[in-house]
RNA sequence: GGAGCGGAACGGACGGCCGCGGCUCCCUUGCGGAUGCCGAGGAAAGUCCGGGCUCCACAGGAUAGGACGGUGGGUAACGCCCACCGGGCGCAAGCCCAGGGAAAGUGCAACAGAGAGCAGACCGCCGAUCGGCGGCAACCUUCGGGAAGCCGCAGGAGGUAAGGGUGAAAGGGUGGGGUAAGAGCCCACCGCGCCGGCGGUGACGUCGGUGGCACGGUAAACCCCGUCCGGAGAAAGCCCACAUAGGGGGGGACGAGGAUCUUCGGGUCCUCGGCGAGGCGGUCCGUCUCGCCAUGACUCCCGGGUAGGGCGUUCGAGGCGGUCGGCAACGGCCGUCCCAGAGAAAUGGUCGUCCAGGCGCCGCAAGGUGCCUGACAGGAUCCGGCUUACGGGCCGCUCCGGCA
RNA sequence: GCCCCUAUCGUCUAGCCCGGUCCAGGACGCGGCCCUCUCAAGGCCGAGACGGGGGUUCAAAUCCCCCUAGGGGUA
């Protein structure tokens, strides 16, 4: 059983999916938003890439990286050419933020996360993904605050 | 009903809830919240052509290089579109064609074949006031024989391009005459070339005459002719902010005249000239800018730093409707509309009803019900095209079959 | 986004500019046989490719066009 902050929240997540059920309870603030919860510089993607800490689950791979300013969570997709051509990337995009933005109040707080799809993606429901990303990003997140920041991965060359 | 051809569109519909990107207006110290409006495609794609735009001083000349190629139009322009001409394919509706020049030049054609570009004799056919052999033989005879000529056989200088055969291609085709056999050698028709008349803006068509066959293929081979093209590309480019401090390496040169100041060493300025670098991102000319004429500096290459914001950035060869001109592509005029502008990058998620198709179940049937599916595909500077990917239906036409 | 380049046996490559001699050559690898007591080395033999589609031409790996798949450059 998966742990979660709030028990209204885990039998929303588990009876089906209810927007309306979770923007009215107090305890979750907001569903809206994530337009100053992207990460928009190019810097700060690859400073979580270069020194955040991994976790997958599923389908969903979660880069974490924290603040440490307590700040709600933000977010940063990266969907490489492999997935296929610019509609299947953008439908797999869609759907890790749609997950983002109906799971924020269940991810912890003060993190840049960067969030990739991985191998068994195809034709994933939305309700998987979301569970997928709060299970990576927990655990991702647990060992970024056992292991601290880490180093590059010497294997990937970076240009400039 | 079947097979096929052409064309114009469309790209599931409606709603609830939660969201996203612009602009607007209101609240807010600010993060942000709230109102209203707008928010992907026919291909937004491939980046294959043509332009706008920006920078390279101007975009000049020559050359290299590249593209295009029936004719006439359309267009900002095109390699696109329309109409027509010619050729090819199809019973037809229709479709396809890089469709100038091979009597300017150069080159190429493997293998096969006798011969492949001012061609050629392998088989075959023919064959001399050519001889040989055999047979017959007018006639002559000294009765031994001799002999023109005829027939046959093998040979034969040579003739021949009809036939066989080779090839992708063998130097007009069919028929007749002609000949030793043949051959445009001659004739008729067809084709081809040339000349002229007529029609057409023209490509070309058509009619008549004439030549006597001579010009084979390939130019998506080099090439010739005609037309067009300067280069780079929005990460173009412009501005602000921030930042580095001048780190390493390379390059080059001869002045003359005049004015003026002078402490007579020289300094400053102007003109001409010379030199260098850079721009015109193939080259040369031409030209411009800067610098130098013994030195700071100029310039090139490498290295280092910064990489945040704004403009470009969306009103345009624009869409829709009408009308007029035109066979049409398209154009003129009038009216009307504002129609995405992001920047690690917006159209999504979920639920329901309906629509279309498929499958299953119930039912005699009408129908009901459950499940599944609903293509190709997402703006990134913008237009005009082309090409490629793709769903079901509609309209018109052609051919075949059946019924009336 | 914009601008370029490349594609030939399993792998690395030659041939392409200037078409035929190509049934496409070589090396490594692979398979079989010989040699050896066995393995390696060596020798002999063999299988194996022009990314796909159309066009030009008598003839295309080669020339032209369109796709597909890789790769590179660029503030």
């Amino acid at each position: 059983m998966r742990q979660a902050p709030s028990p209204r929240v885990v039998s929303g997540v588990t009876a089906g999916y209810d927007p309306l059920v979770a923007s009215e309870d107090p305890i979750v603030p907001s569903l809206r938003l994530p337009s100053g919860a992207r990460i928009r510089h190019g810097r700060e993607v690859r400073r979580t890439f270069d020194h955040g800490r991994p976790s997958g689950s599923g389908p969903v791979v979660v880069y974490a990286f924290d603040r440490d300013d307590g700040a709600p969570p933000r977010l940063a997709l990266v969907v490489g050419r492999r997935w296929g051509g610019a509609v299947t990337r953008n439908r797999i995009r869609r759907l890790l933020r749609e997950s983002f933005r109906t799971a924020r109040a269940e991810l912890p707080t003060g993190f840049d996360l960067v969030l990739l799809p991985r191998d068994p993606f195809e034709k994933r429901r939305m309700q998987d993904v979301r569970e997928d990303l709060v299970a990576a990003a927990h655990r991702a997140a647990r060992r970024f605050r056992r292991e601290g920041p880490g180093t590059p991965r010497p294997g990937r060359r970076r240009r400039r």
